[in-house]
Order: C-alpha cells, then sequence, then structure tokens
DNA sequence: CGCTTGACACCGT
DNA sequence: AACGGTGCCAAGC
C-alpha cells in the first residue's frame, strides 16, 4: 500500500453494506479528510472492481455522482446495479437517500 | 517545484 | 428548483 489515502478508500467503500449507500464526502470524512474528489479519483481507478463496490458511493445531494468516468452510459449501469443491489433510484436520485445512507464510524 | 485536473461539497443568486 | 461560483486536497504532468 503505497498510497495511504486511495488505499483507505477502497477500505471503506467494501465496507459498505449489500443495499446500502454511502457518500464520497463520508468516505473522506471517515479518513480524516476533506478530499472528497480524490474519494472520487480513487474509485474511477478502483482496480480491485469486484472486491470495491464502488458503486455504493454517491454525492452527498443524492444524486448519483459518476462511474468510470461522467458518461450517461456508466450512470446508467451503475444506476442499474444499485437496483438490484435493491437501492431504488428515481430520476438519478437515490430514493430514501437518508434511510439508505451508511454512515462509517 | 508549480500549475492543472477532478466519479465532490457548500453557499449564494 | 436549477445554475453557477468558490473552496478543498491529493494526483498527474
Amino acid at each position: 500500500m503505497e498510497n495511504k489515502f486511495i488505499n483507505d478508500v477502497y477500505f471503506y467503500c467494501s465496507k459498505i453494506p449489500r443495499g446500502k449507500i454511502s457518500t464520497y464526502g463520508e468516505i473522506a470524512r471517515a479518513m480524516g479528510t476533506k478530499a472528497y474528489r480524490q474519494v472520487g479519483q480513487a474509485l474511477k481507478r478502483n482496480p480491485y472492481a469486484p472486491k470495491v463496490p464502488c458503486h455504493r458511493v454517491v454525492k452527498s445531494s443524492g444524486d448519483i455522482g459518476g462511474f468510470s468516468g461522467s458518461d450517461l452510459k456508466n450512470i446508467k449501469k451503475k444506476i442499474s446495479i444499485l437496483k438490484e443491489e435493491g437501492v431504488d433510484v428515481k430520476n438519478g436520485k437515490i430514493v430514501d437517500f437518508e434511510k439508505r445512507l451508511f454512515r462509517i464510524s
């Protein structure tokens, strides 16, 4: 683990249980930093594709955010996965966001 | 070593 | 509610 920051992102991400979600800011905060954007960068790289459920991370506003870039195609894919996980998405927004939000210790 | 970039967040208009 | 500008912090070049 050369990059502590990025590694931590993956760590916290993998902690998110199925059917729940978390936000970039929440993860950053849990890490003790405010580099929200770096969290996103890390997930975009995501070398641990299946191991780290990067699709369970969304924006604090309840928006989906991005997925493998900001392309609409990928966003759709992300929503699809979330729905399969049991998270409803409406108009690119998480349904019952506060409820689905997984708060990190 | 300094400037640009970015899967964000927050606040004002 | 939608849009835009500003702040934040690490990674890339």
